[in-house]
DNA sequence: CTCCATTGGGTACGTCGTACGCGGTTTAAT
DNA sequence: ATTAAACCGCGTACGACGTACCCAATGGAG
């Protein structure tokens, strides 16, 4: 173990910066740079929208941009970095309001609903992300709005786990809905040659009788018939009510009035 | 775009096999195979737990194995497929009962911390999974014990979210805990360095009064003096209530117990 | 027995991320 | 204004990667 590219024990890399958001863009000396981290950026998002996250290379992105693999090191340290610069570009996408309305229902509808849009948009999302949470300026806003709209009495590591489940919902969700189109990359097959190829495999352990809830979900499950926004939103709602019940009774508050910002709502929630 | 690697828009492969599983080991002629899918697998486990699963390349396990890179192909189809029965392998880890106890909250909470010691040990599952569901044997067990456990009266669709819920957050709690880890193994730098190092930015961040949710996180969560798996019970324990909600209520039970879950154990005094 | 499907394994191709170094350009310091 | 350091774009090169293709050896089916 630990044979070869193991660094220093405590300096890490040459710059000494831990993240790329803590790395400037571009020293006060030199020449005007030619190209631009946004610029780089973008046309890395172009290409993993339409070929995948692996299709954008290096190389694939210098060469759509007009210059050479090499050049791009020149405004991000690595792949890894500029793959978190990616995620929180589209992040940027989702552009919660400033604050919370006081509805917090209809924030994270909002927020959820947005979600969704931009992942459909950006099918690579999930495998970029991949667990960590980098921090962004983007990731931050989201996270200040969504859970700012969660922040009604309870501690902060409660917020933050239903924050999780509610934006967990959403991956898994778009997850499904995007199961097809990557199967169908993968495979080459049509989703009606895969129903077709799968049949056997699936009648065979329906028949063998070892999984009810299988057979449950092959035969009953009405989400495969229903629109696909309309799955979601059904499922949002289920997990919405199950924030709901963790949250602090609203009705009856025996305290004085809340610090939470009280903004005029006439803005309605949008739920079907 | 689809310059290069296409194939036939119908055929898919050589087999016709939609997925691994449909696939037989081996067929009826010829010599009898040195090798077999299971230690195959066994060998890309190990070395992806030890070093990455990108460390888990063919050619590291074949040579851990004893022979070259291509004679795997004899038994895998490709990389993903065996991606795809390292998942199934861990999965089997798990080992859910044959079927639910009648308390799903038991059930739920033994899958639960199985699923959390197991992804300790596989810290490449999630990267693994990414996404796609693969039906697998031992993935199918786990789902019909997980799902099963719900089976309460709600529709297929409904118990579907809520299994997903649970062990989404499973998945999202495991990853915080190994975030240090990867963190190092990425900039080489110890818990303490990258604190050190990260603290300009998060006091940047906090200075700016922008960020009154991450200023709460950082200064109010009790979850990083936890012990973590102290914090992931009490994480757990909520998305159970949350669950418990969205359950219909219980028809019989010896205990006239309101479902009302708890919101405050003995949070006092969270502004110092 | 013969036949040929299947075996383990080697070679080779195209791709990847990126370490390194070069000559030219810009700016801060003198 | 001069100089030297810092930074630019970019080409070359290296060691990986997945896997297509080819080969001789092998052993069950006829």
């Amino acid at each position: 173990m630990a044979d070869g590219t193991e660094r220093g024990d405590d300096t890490g890399d040459d710059t000494g910066y831990v993240n790329i958001w803590m790395r400037p863009e571009r020293p006060s000396r030199g020449p005007r740079p030619a190209y631009s981290r946004a610029q780089i950026t973008e046309t890395a998002v172009r290409i993993a929208d339409a070929e995948g996250l692996e299709a954008a290379s290096m190389r694939r992105i210098a060469a759509e941009i007009g210059t050479g693999a090499m050049s791009l090191y020149r405004y991000v340290p690595g792949r890894d970095d500029l793959i978190q610069l990616m995620v929180d570009h589209v992040m940027g996408e989702l552009d919660p309001p400033d604050r919370p309305s006081g509805d917090w229902r209809a924030d994270l509808t909002l927020l959820a609903g947005r979600s969704r849009a931009m992942r459909l948009r950006h099918p690579w999302l999930s495998e970029a992300q991949h667990g960590r949470p980098s921090f962004g300026p983007n990731e931050l806003r989201v996270l200040e709005f969504g859970v700012g709209a969660l922040d009604l009495g309870l501690p902060i590591d409660d917020m933050l786990v239903l924050f999780g489940l509610v934006m967990g919902y959403v991956d898994s969700a778009v997850q499904d809905e995007l199961a097809w189109e990557k199967e169908h990359r993968r495979s080459g097959l049509s989703k009606e040659g895969w129903m077709g190829r799968s049949a056997p495999y699936v009648h065979q352990l329906i028949n063998s009788g070892e999984h009810p809830m299988l057979t449950r979900i092959v035969r009953d499950a009405r989400q495969p018939h229903m629109g696909s926004e309309a799955a979601f939103r059904h499922g949002l709602e289920r997990v919405l009510d199950c924030v709901q019940a963790a949250l602090p009774p609203v009705p009856s508050l025996p305290f004085p009035s809340p610090p939470k910002p009280r903004h005029d709502d006439e803005r309605t929630g949008e739920h079907g």
